[in-house]
DNA sequence: TGCATAGTTGCATAATAGTGCATATAATAA
DNA sequence: TTATTATATGCACTATTATGCAACTATGCA
């Protein structure tokens, strides 16, 4: 169970950071649902990382998951009208750099691994997992 | 001459602050212009405080500003569609302890004080000019 | 010229937020 | 039941942000 807060700033604050929004862009630019490995795999961010960005967004009230086996699905809650505003507005704001661009093409590169509709394999690109991170990929 | 920030997450970032959402559902609602006082006696915050989330919104590219005497007044920038369609999301967001609608009810009756559409004075509610803000009234 | 006033800002401080590392949890599969 | 793997998190550290106070600039008017 998630608490869906309705404070303006609060929403906003949770867009504030460029892997959130790179999340978010994702999400209502294929309105597709993914779990963590499938975003690792297409923002190039380690693990733990988009973790613990995506629990902002759900404690935001922005996403809402569901746990399939050892996979937990995210997708953008879409309960109000004012959310709907929201990701529509986002997709209209300029991608000056084309991280965006760049994040979809491997979002949707990742997608094909999918079996069913579910994803079935975990991160691919073995810099970005926890473990065994080389020293060359860290900020 | 302001620069304007056209990365997303530098936008949501100036909207996180509740202050600063106060300043744009004004300015959104009325569609009006609005200098430093105005904004005092609406907001019931010390002039300070506003003059500098004021600042972070021009610096945002969210506001821009024409100086007339001593008196600087503040509108919204619509030079985008994403601009446009993003005060529409914030007005669209539910002001559920009806902060706003207060900040809006003061501000339409300090319009009042307008003279052929200027402002002619300055703070009306003295306690939170710069000067001689009683103890009372502080975080 | 000097005063009042609209607005700005330097400084110190406190609170918040993002990151990396290592490790933990939970679920599947062998 | 043991190993594997998808995901989560405690901790330390750093960076950023918001705030109050006081002093500042700039403009208009007497």
């Amino acid at each position: 169970m998630h608490i869906i807060d309705i404070q303006a700033e609060t929403i906003f604050q949770a867009l504030s950071d460029p892997i959130r929004l790179r999340i978010i862009r994702i999400l209502s630019t294929t309105n597709e649902e993914a779990c963590l490995c499938e975003f690792v795999d297409s923002l190039l961010e380690p693990q733990y990382k988009l973790s613990r960005h995506i629990k902002i967004l759900k404690q935001t009230g922005l996403l809402s998951a569901s746990k399939d086996g050892r996979w937990i699905y995210h997708r953008l809650v879409m309960s109000t009208d004012y959310l709907k505003h929201l990701y529509q507005t986002i997709l209209m704001i300029p991608d000056p750099d084309g991280q965006y661009a760049q994040d979809l093409k491997r979002f949707q590169k990742r997608m094909l691994l999918r079996d069913s509709g579910r994803c079935r394999v975990g991160v691919q690109n073995k810099d970005f997992q926890t473990d065994s991170m080389p020293k060359s990929h860290k900020n």
